[in-house]
RNA sequence: GGGCAGGUAGCUCAGCUGGUUAGAGCACUCGGUUUACAUCCGAGAGGUCACAGGUUCGAGUCCUGUCCUGCCCACCA
């Protein structure tokens, strides 16, 4: 019998789980039929069906956070659901060391209590220590995971650093390393001066400080102009700088002699002999027989020489712009009285050619915009704008009269309410008194909104445009057209989307801005870039600018990512002390693959103690702090800092100690995914692999298609260890161009490859032998558990029974982290998928409706609620009214609700058990047809039947959380509130004051008998979810054909 | 800036491939019951399905645009 009273998880649940737990259950071993656990080998030979969940691992030395316990409440219903079901069921549960996480957390909570940290430990004895408090620690998550009823094998729980798993692991990187898969590279890491270590990106933390904006002027190099560049003696170029002139002998030039001519560069390099470089640029002032007479260049060369701009619109006129045009080096021309030519029989379009060419006859070298504008037309809505198009015969060539008219006419048949107006206007360039092109243009629905038209942004693929004015907008923007139809030696600029000016670009643009918080790290530029639909930068795409201070000659390219609005949309980059910048050169090289001279390079000019290094010349040696200093001052001694901003901006600190990190290059191990990714993207897109919710697949396949190598090395105590071995000391040093160079045992070598050849490195599981060294670095937390599938049941000899498994559950938030990782590596090194299905479960609101966090203060961990409601209401949350993907939010009434509903179970069972107790032996035997089933008790068996096919067909299509709504009402309502009060003057044998009373017998055995078959099954479809309470119920049923002592093993059907 | 999700009752959310009168839980109002139910049962009220267009015989559902919220990614040179 049920103890009398409400339902007390506290008290029932504990008794469940260790009967669970005493008889095995969770094993496959256990064999149901033989109710006892067989051998490994008998368990082999099992024909059932296999079902198979790897757990995620939680972190070992935590408790595991209402998410993860989320995961095994649909982990585990989906393990009991196909253990029902008759499957051979196995849930693989784990524990995960944390990588950096498990490091910080040891140190702080382990290690520093008894005074120890990572600078007076060995290594070795961090490890085992370390080792030895992360087993004792991941007790506690186990007992979690059992507490919420997940029933997974947990005498195979197994932790990440497991020697047999490190095997595996190991094994996957020499396959991929032997199949060419894995390099090691140079790569910029986040580097802490102070710690003396590269730190993962999680190790840093954001700053707020306010800081220089230095807009630093980069001279163009004119494009027909010649570059050489020459060593010289260090003297030759003291003497240059002081006389203000130099000769040297023309031989110097080598072949190149004959290409030499005046105004040509030269660029002269100096060494001293303690490796400081000193470059100068030079002008070519003279040529003779075998000499060359140079003339060192000052700033003043750059400056424009002549104006070439005229605009036809009133911001022209009024002077408006003055001063930015002045600022460079541009006079303008205003015309004091515009042409008008209008009306008569001439189109928009002919006005402004008109004028165009007008202007342009009186001003030859000048580039000509001119507009015409201003006629109004009805916005009829889509509907009556078509039949507008239709009617406007000629379009564009229409003349103003013949448009009016139509307009006029085409307005009667308009609604009153629809008849608004916009603005058509058009444009001509010319140049030469030729044009160069025209357009008309129509927008701006009714009273003109505060909106430039959409289109214009997003055109900007191409650099030939047109000027759109907004004569009620008092602005200027501008539409981009085909541009390999029209080819123009010219550029746009732009001043903050208001104003565009056509320019000329020799002679005008003689210097490309850049603004920079960091001037210092312009040593190591080694590009410019601009935004490729940049209009204003078009022209200079290609050409090279001259670096101040080094004089080394540096290409503007382009990449997308480079914001036109920031700065002056025109970015320096410095591959080696940028993350972006890094990230650009990558892109860059990477699309011009096919031309090694457009290729760029990074220099590495900052070293490890954040000192200047690398071809640095004077700066050498120097902090970055004072080369700050010192480079400003001695740009604005060449008047090239064209003015200094305050910005605020966030720097990356280093999370420990502070300090600003300093990004440098460093050499990485990486993973070339080119190869491997593509059966991982194939696999999602045949969909071998489902991912539920499905619009997941979408994000998957972009995150896969984007990949880009995989960098897995860190530098970690707390971890698997690289088996890469060096015949002694590795170092990494910076050489004279800002190459990092790597040093073994003093040799340099040039990549691992070469490395190997030498005999100075190996790749292996074991030391080599006496004087080898283990490199320092450990794996990416990711590359190993992205093998966790299969190197689990490797580990335990379960892999041919159980893989691929069928379903992978975890939250959306790490599906690109690590579920791509374990279908990449998974089909990498097995051939075959990992798993079928991935169920991706939404983040838990907390009862503010904010998301969970420490420093919010909303935090609420499982366990606290376990004990006020027990394991089954927690599921219960997790499950009901729940769908893939989607976030949900705690709440006091969801849990009060779900308790409330097992205590309705709960009594509504007391209830049935009461009532039954004297024929429950015989019930399961009887059969429905031999009984008299009245009207009511055959619709509770079809109505029970029902439910259970339904919650049958969703569970299995993952929609589990939504059929449970419907189940906890079908029990509630057709069971308790229907069937139940209708059944119970049948059941009666006494009245209200115990005198028996008249009853058929046989009807009474009727609801009897459906009275238990319907609560058999909804405890049996009721199990996966709420296992603990309907576990407690079964104890006391009858059992049948097909029952298992334990419901866990009682069949469905 | 790019991407994804969402906006439905006072609150938390369902509503699959378009189809009667748009649903559940909690909260609310009224009535009843206490031989399973520190309760439970019955009844009721409450919605322009964000907004504007469109497709359709028919739109919460499909298309276009707009607004708002949340999340992810990137970036702040």
């Amino acid at each position: 019998m049920l103890p009398k009273g409400p339902y007390n998880p506290q008290e029932e649940e504990p008794k469940i789980l260790i009967f669970w737990l005493d008889n095995k259950f969770y094993k496959p071993e256990y064999d149901p039929d033989k109710d006892k656990v067989v051998s490994f080998e008998e368990m082999l030979k099992d024909k059932r069906p296999t079902f198979c969940i790897i757990n995620p691992p939680p972190n070992a030395y935590g408790r595991p956070h209402l998410g993860n316990v989320s995961g095994y409440a649909y982990q585990d219903l989906l393990l009991r659901y196909y253990r029902m079901k008759g499957y051979k069921v196995y849930g693989q549960p784990g524990k995960d060391h944390a990588g950096i996480q498990g490091e910080i957390v040891v140190l702080r909570e382990y290690f520093r209590p008894q005074g120890k940290f990572k600078a007076n430990m060995t290594r070795d004895e961090f490890y085992r220590e370390t080792y030895e408090y992360f087993m004792k620690i991941k007790e506690q998550a186990k007992k979690d995971e059992q507490r919420i009823g997940l029933s997974s094998d947990f005498d195979r729980d197994v932790f990440t650093l497991d020697p047999e798993i490190v095997d595996i692991v190991l094994d996957t990187f020499i396959k991929l390393y032997r199949d060419g898969y894995v390099y090691k590279g140079v790569r910029i890491v986040n580097w802490c001066p102070s710690c003396q270590t590269a730190l993962a990106d999680i190790d840093t933390e954001p700053k707020e400080r306010s800081t220089d904006f230095v807009y630093i002027k980069y001279p163009l190099i004119p494009e027909d102009a010649n570059i050489f560049e020459l060593k010289l003696p260090y003297a030759d170029l003291d003497s240059l700088q002081k006389n203000k002139k130099l000769n040297i002998d023309l031989s110097l030039l080598g072949n190149q002699k004959n290409k030499i001519k005046i105004n040509d560069f030269v660029i002269l390099e100096a060494s001293e002999p303690e490796y400081h470089k000193m470059r100068l640029p030079s002008l070519v002032a003279n040529i003779k027989e075998d000499k060359v007479e140079l003339k060192p260049l000052d700033s003043s060369f750059w400056q424009a020489k002549y104006p070439l701009l005229i605009g036809t619109s009133s911001k022209f006129k009024q002077g408006l712009f003055k001063s930015q045009l002045e600022d460079l080096g541009l006079k303008i021309i205003t015309v004091d009285k515009p042409l008008e030519i209008r009306e008569g029989e001439t189109s928009l379009i002919e006005n402004a050619k008109a004028k165009a060419l007008a202007y342009s006859k009186a001003y030859p070298n000048a580039l000509v915009i001119a507009n015409d504008g201003g006629a109004e037309i009805p916005y009829l809505g889509k509907k009556w704008n078509k039949v507008l198009t239709k009617r406007l015969v000629g379009g564009d060539k229409a003349s103003y009269k013949e448009r009016a008219q139509a307009l006029l006419e085409l307005m009667k048949d308009v609604p009153k309410d629809k008849r608004t107006v916009y603005w058509e206007g058009a444009y001509a360039v010319a140049l030469n008194g030729e044009i160069l092109f025209a357009k008309s243009y129509k927008e701006e629905p009714g009273i003109i909104t505060t909106k430039l038209h959409p289109g214009i942004e997003k055109s900007t693929g191409d650099w030939l445009g047109y000027i759109w004015y907004y004569p009620q907008l008092e602005k200027y923007s501008f539409e981009l057209t085909d541009s390999d139809k029209v080819k123009l030696n010219w550029a746009i600029i732009q001043f903050k989307k208001d104003l565009l000016a056509f320019l000329f670009e020799k002679g005008i643009i003689n210097y490309v801005t850049v603004a920079t918080t960091r001037p210092e790290t312009m040593l190591g530029d080694t590009a410019v870039v601009v935004n490729p639909d940049d209009i204003r930068y078009q022209a200079l795409i290609g050409r090279k600018v001259l670096l101040p201070l080094v004089w080394r000659p540096i290409p503007i390219i382009t990449d997308p990512i480079v914001d036109k609005n920031l700065g002056t949309g025109a970015l320096k980059l410095t591959p080696a002390h940028a993350y972006e910048d890094y990230q650009i050169m990558l892109n860059w090289n990477k699309n011009t693959k096919k031309d090694p001279d457009a290729q760029i390079d990074y220099i590495n000019v900052i070293d490890k103690q954040a000192k200047i290094v690398g071809p640095t010349g004077k700066y050498f040696g120097l902090s970055t702090t004072e080369a700050k200093e010192q480079v400003v001052k001695d740009l604005q001694a060449l008047k090239l800092v064209s003015k200094i901003e305050t910005k605020k901006q966030f720097v990356q600190v280093c999370e420990r100690c502070k300090t600003v990190i300093e990004p440098q290059m460093s050499s990485q191990w990486f993973i070339d995914v080119s190869q491997i990714k593509k059966p991982a993207i194939e696999v999602v897109e045949k969909g071998e692999i489902k991912i539920h919710p499905k619009n997941m697949t979408k994000v998957y396949l972009d995150w896969m298609y984007n990949l880009r190598d995989w960098p897995i090395s860190r530098s970690l105590w707390w971890g698997y260890r690289f088996p890469v071995w060096y015949k002694g000391k590795v170092e990494e040093k910076i050489d004279e161009n800002g190459k990092v160079i790597t040093y073994i045992d003093g040799t340099p070598v040039k990549d691992f490859k070469e490395a190997e050849e030498k005999g100075l490195a190996k790749i292996s599981k074991k030391s080599p032998g006496k004087g080898w060294i283990q490199s320092d670095y450990v794996f990416d937390t990711w590359f190993s558990s992205g093998q966790w599938p299969f190197a689990t049941l490797m580990k335990f000899k379960l892999f041919d029974k159980f893989y691929p498994t069928q379903v992978m559950e975890t939250g959306y938030d790490i599906l690109k982290w690590w579920v791509s990782r374990m279908v990449m590596l998974g089909l990498y090194r097995t051939g075959k998928i990992p798993f079928e299905h991935v169920y991706l479960h939404g983040l838990i609101k907390s009862f503010d409706g904010q998301k969970m966090s420490k420093s919010k203060g909303n935090v609420v961990y499982p366990h606290e609620l376990i004990e006020k409601y027990g394991a089954d209401v927690l599921r219960l949350f997790y499950i009901v009214g729940n769908k893939a993907g989607a976030n949900y939010q705690i709440t006091h009434d969801k849990l009060e609700g779900n308790k409330r509903f097992l205590n309705k179970l709960w009594n509504a069972s007391k209830f049935v058990l009461f009532n039954i107790e004297e024929v429950k032996d015989k019930l399961p035997q009887l059969k429905p047809q031999e009984l008299k089933l009245s009207a009511d008790d055959k619709k509770m068996v079809k109505e029970v039947d029902k439910i259970a096919e339904r919650v049958k067909k969703y569970i299995e299509s993952f929609k589990f959380g939504i059929i449970a709504v419907d189940l906890r009402q079908h029990f509630w309502e057709i069971f308790c509130d229907w069937y139940l009060e209708i059944v119970k003057p049948r059941l009666y044998t006494k009245d209200k004051n115990g005198n028996p009373i008249e009853y058929d017998k046989d009807d009474r055995l009727a609801a009897q008998w459906t009275l238990y078959y319907a609560l058999q099954k909804y405890l049996k479809i009721l199990h996966p979810y709420i296992p603990f309470i309907t576990e407690r119920i079964w104890q006391e049923m009858p059992k049948g054909k097909g029952d298992h002592r334990s419901l866990m093993f009682s069949r469905w059907e």
